[in-house]
DNA sequence: ATCTGTGAACCGGTTCACAGCC
DNA sequence: GGCTGTGAACCGGTTCACAGAT
């Protein structure tokens, strides 16, 4: 299987909603064109996202709804559950370890983690805010496939450079620091200032 | 000036929070490559999208980084102060309303909206949320330039619809949602599931 | 010597158009 | 008739390479 490109992987999550969505609506089968409205994207190009991981279309007919529900789930490796840690435990951390769509789509927080002794001792639900200082230890026995980055700017890097250590390959970032990730580590942004700006621009050259 | 990039917004934008770094450390002057290694992109690359808005340059020297903050600055709309209201009174929404990211660069959160009876009225500092039934009545005196969506998704095309009705031409939109945006409105996602997705498909790839 | 600005070449993601199958 | 799968054409963003300026 070749390489597939980012904006592909950022269609196949879309489609994906797109074909729960139709779902719901007791649809049992879904076009190309289908899937096109419901993501905003052309019918052509979901069928050349589509073929690069099979045939999974009838031709005439379109694409089973469950049949391609479950082949998307598995092409973006959502069949078996991710353990997931969040590292701060501020408004953002708070935010996000409550946040439904966690759960819904197989991604279990395992562990939070601060380094405010005011913070550190809480309880969140199921869940006890740990001392950062513990990360280590605890890592070795939830081993994270995943982490989320809700720390001030300035410790991003350091927190970033631990969880490497510890064996997290796979990091959400929610700092706006410009983090370098260490070999063998992916590492997103969600960047909400970027996103500001692009409307800030956007507004400033059509108004 | 020609339509610009999407991509090449995103790092205009990351080329300002470069040179506001190098101005902190002190820096007086960056050369492309500087803003590169910052930006995660190559020199060219910087050379190339700055090229599209003038000649900000000194051969052979690099770019005044005072300067090169400003023209960025301007070039993305942020030499004034951009209104700003939450709808959507939640857990996301309250992170969001106390995100000092906002003041630092000119978003200004004028009022937050909420249809639950028992956040209405509720004080978040210097804000008080107010009930989405009074939306329209509230834009029409703070006219805002932007609004950002956090609300549960089956609302968030509604609101949208009366967010645009309002006069709102910029939506950061947090809800998992595939919006229909009306004409002249430009919407902006932050989901978390499409980033969490991407990063459990590309562990499945390599590991 | 160093670094910018930019036309030209390149490359890969998107779109097209049609053959293949129901 | 309708819709998928896919090679080919297209297009625009990225990279290259070098002239120009200090």
């Amino acid at each position: 299987v070749p390489a597939v490109a980012e904006p592909t992987v950022r269609r196949l999550s879309r489609y994906l909603q797109a074909v729960e969505d139709a779902l719901r609506s007791g649809d049992r089968t879904v076009s190309s064109g289908d899937l096109a409205r419901l993501a905003d994207t052309t019918a052509a190009q979901v069928r050349k996202d589509l073929s690069q991981f099979g045939s999974f279309g009838t031709r005439g007919v379109g694409y089973d709804a469950r049949m391609l529900r479950d082949q998307l789930r598995n092409i973006l490796g959502l069949k078996r559950a991710w353990q997931v840690v969040i590292v701060g435990a501020g408004k953002i951390g708070a935010a996000l370890a409550q946040y439904p769509g966690f759960a819904e789509h197989g991604f279990h927080v395992a562990a939070v983690f601060d380094c405010d002794p005011a913070k550190v001792g809480n309880r969140w639900g199921r869940l006890t805010v740990c001392d950062v200082t513990e990360l280590e230890a605890r890592l070795r026995t939830v081993r994270p496939d995943i982490a989320v980055l809700a720390v001030p700017s300035p410790a991003a890097q350091g927190i970033l450079d631990r969880l490497a250590d510890a064996g997290v390959r796979a990091v959400l970032n929610f700092a706006s620091a410009p983090l370098r990730p260490p070999p063998g580590v992916e590492v997103r942004h969600v960047n909400m200032a970027h996103e500001l700006e692009a409307l800030s621009f956007s507004l400033t050259r059509q108004g």
